[in-house]
DNA sequence: CGGACGCATCAAGATCGCGTCAAGACCGAC
DNA sequence: GTCGGTCTTGACGCGATCTTGATGCGTCCG
């Protein structure tokens, strides 16, 4: 996991860029995965876990700053954004989606080179970050998108997943409907009945009696939160 | 997610500069230590643990990039560098010395704070809490929604909760019906019964003999407050 | 002493938010 | 294209919660 032989995913669609990128890093000795949309790339992050994302903005089938901040719900990998946009305001938007780094097309080799030994420094200091929560009989792994109860494995869609994690990383704090809206649907979401459907569906696998949740509670016309206290 | 009240210090000799980021800084909720040479930043580094540096190369007594490795050497907390120098190379060595981030001047103040949030998100030090409030042996957790009373859990609706926050954010002042009303019920509630049926609710939750209560108290005629002194 | 006023309490009806089910839309895999 | 899984959307019942009105009590003041 340290620099050399570090597993990045490059997320570009300009053939020219890619092998630029290609030629700079494995000469480095960095191992390389490339995508060239934001569905292949969540394909590839979930099936490979890679060490540090190379993210451009542009990319043919959604925004960029969208696919940061999924990735950066559920990777613990830092994730350095590329972007030929200049302005104030796409680094500041970027940054605050969860991107680590943001570096403006044209740069420096050696730059890029700097600035991935600083991401990869960082992840190495904080190791915590992603792995394992657990909280009463609940364990979630993140890295490994694994949920059990009790030891059991569940399985989970991606949605449920996501939703689970933001209560898992926040257990015990109250959750308003909002906050999970935009955390799990993205900022345009409105519809609180998504959470309360996809909240069903997460008692139905993990609670024994998903009308008396233990776990996933209900803070009527607030929100939800994951029980974190089990001294009974 | 942001984290206001994080100590910063500057280190810039720069008169201009230094007022520049004063008021960038202090307006948006940060506390500020500023030193203009590196023997005095090492000084107020040590006596007051800052939680993020943000230092100019250009020092008068010492080079910044040693500055910097000596800093990363004992102080964990994140620097970002502020130099114009913009060549390549004085990156690189910046940023390889244990600088976090490296911004060239001129930069715009909101790239600055949003690179500021990442670092601070990284050393990842930031408690979030403190939204405990306890009077007497009342405590309302406004995080989890939780209230207790001698320790005991209390379960309130969300217009009790509310009310009670309110009360509680303002121990020992009193309320006017107009005020509770409009921060409860919203601007337009003109009904004082609301609040009269509201009370006696929490009272019921709350006090032990709800006809004598000890925690809210009646204000004839004005309002309610909360009770704040509990020298028996 | 009696009436007016403000407050507390109770209870009943209306309302709101939640959980659940199910049908259709969408999407990726084959 | 078809198929299976997943997400969106709508409808509905139920219980919790809020609103509203009625009633009684205490205090202040005429």
């Amino acid at each position: 996991m340290s620099s050399p032989g570090a597993l990045v995913l490059v997320v570009e669609d300009e053939p020219q860029v890619r092998r630029f990128l290609r030629a700079s890093l494995s000469s480095r000795g960095y191992r390389l995965l490339e995508a060239t949309t934001a569905r292949e790339a969540r394909q590839l992050a979930t099936s490979h876990n890679p060490d540090l994302f190379l993210l451009d903005l542009g990319l043919p089938d959604e925004d960029g700053v969208e696919l940061t901040r999924d990735l950066r719900g559920w990777a613990s990998a830092p994730i350095i954004v590329l972007s030929a946009r200049g302005r104030e305001e796409d680094k500041v938007k970027a940054l605050d989606a969860g991107a680590d780094d943001y570096l403006t097309k044209p740069f420096g080799v050696n730059e890029l080179l700097a600035r991935m030994r600083v991401a990869l420094r960082h992840a190495r200091a904080v190791p915590t970050e992603g792995a394992l929560i657990e909280v009463g009989p609940l364990r979630v792994d993140s890295a490994r998108r694994e949920v059990t109860v009790d030891g059991v494995e569940v399985r989970l869609t991606p949605t449920e997943f996501k939703l689970l994690l933001l209560l898992a990383r926040n257990a015990g704090k109250v959750l308003t409907h909002g906050m999970i809206l935009r955390e799990v649907w993205g900022p345009n979401a409105t519809q609180a009945h998504y959470v309360r459907v996809q909240m069903a569906e997460l008692r139905r696998k993990l609670e024994q009696d998903p009308a008396r949740p233990r776990l996933l509670l209900t803070e009527v016309g607030v929100g939800y939160r994951l029980r974190d206290r089990w001294d009974d």
